[in-house]
DNA sequence: TCTACATAAGCAATATTCTACATAGCCACC
DNA sequence: GGTGGCTATGTAGAATATTGCTTATGTAGA
């Protein structure tokens, strides 16, 4: 099973304690419309457990009520592997040249 | 204007000096329906140029022809700002853990 | 009161990507 | 002359992501 790149921006964000809708827009930079589809997926599939805090919390701190997610053992796994597929930006190497150049080897002292 | 992981993964591997379908796959490891339809599109975009070779050339090389792609300009400067979005995937700085410190009011002169 | 702003979650419509398959050229081998 | 193995490009339909809008609660200011 893979992970896209948006998908596993949010996984990270909430290995490193963002746990609300919100939080993890901040952290992320992605847009609410991207982030809340994808929170309900990853809670769908068990990547994430969720829970919505408590009324009167949320009415002490005056504000509208927040969901609260965590990381299962099986969301951190598939961080994981997925952190490592998308360094491939990173790690594409240049494919060689066809005619080399004539290099004029420098002077060395 | 934004590319998404994908995109950029395709213009990056054509700023390596891969410069056609098949070739771009091997680089990026996505598969032809991922890179077909991306060529389409940033062709239409002008973020690339391209033209098939010839005929004589293919038929040298003993196999069906290939469609060769370059980056443009703009297909270079939207490269650039993409890549460094990208990073924030190892850019995420965890959140403080959060302390349960008594609630005590300080003393107001 | 009305407007603006901030927090918080989410939906609808559209765009992009992915999975799986399709087509074709060129060769070798039997 | 049929089959299999590469190379190369491409399409259809399902799954995901993105853009822009909406709902809801509360605060601050004109």
């Amino acid at each position: 099973m893979k992970l896209t790149y948006p998908t596993t921006l949010v996984l990270q964000a909430l290995a490193h304690r963002y746990h609300y809708g919100f939080d993890i827009m901040d952290a992320t930079g992605l847009p609410s419309g991207t982030v809340y589809p994808i929170l309900r997926r990853i809670d769908r599939e068990a990547l994430v457990s969720s829970r919505w805090e408590s009324e009167t919390e949320a009415h002490r701190a005056q504000r509208p009520l927040r969901r609260y997610y965590e990381l299962t053992a099986a969301g951190e796994r598939l961080l994981a592997e997925s952190l490592s597929r998308y360094r491939a930006l990173h790690e594409i190497v240049p494919r060689a040249r066809r005619k080399i150049r004539p290099t004029r080897r420098p002077v060395t002292p």
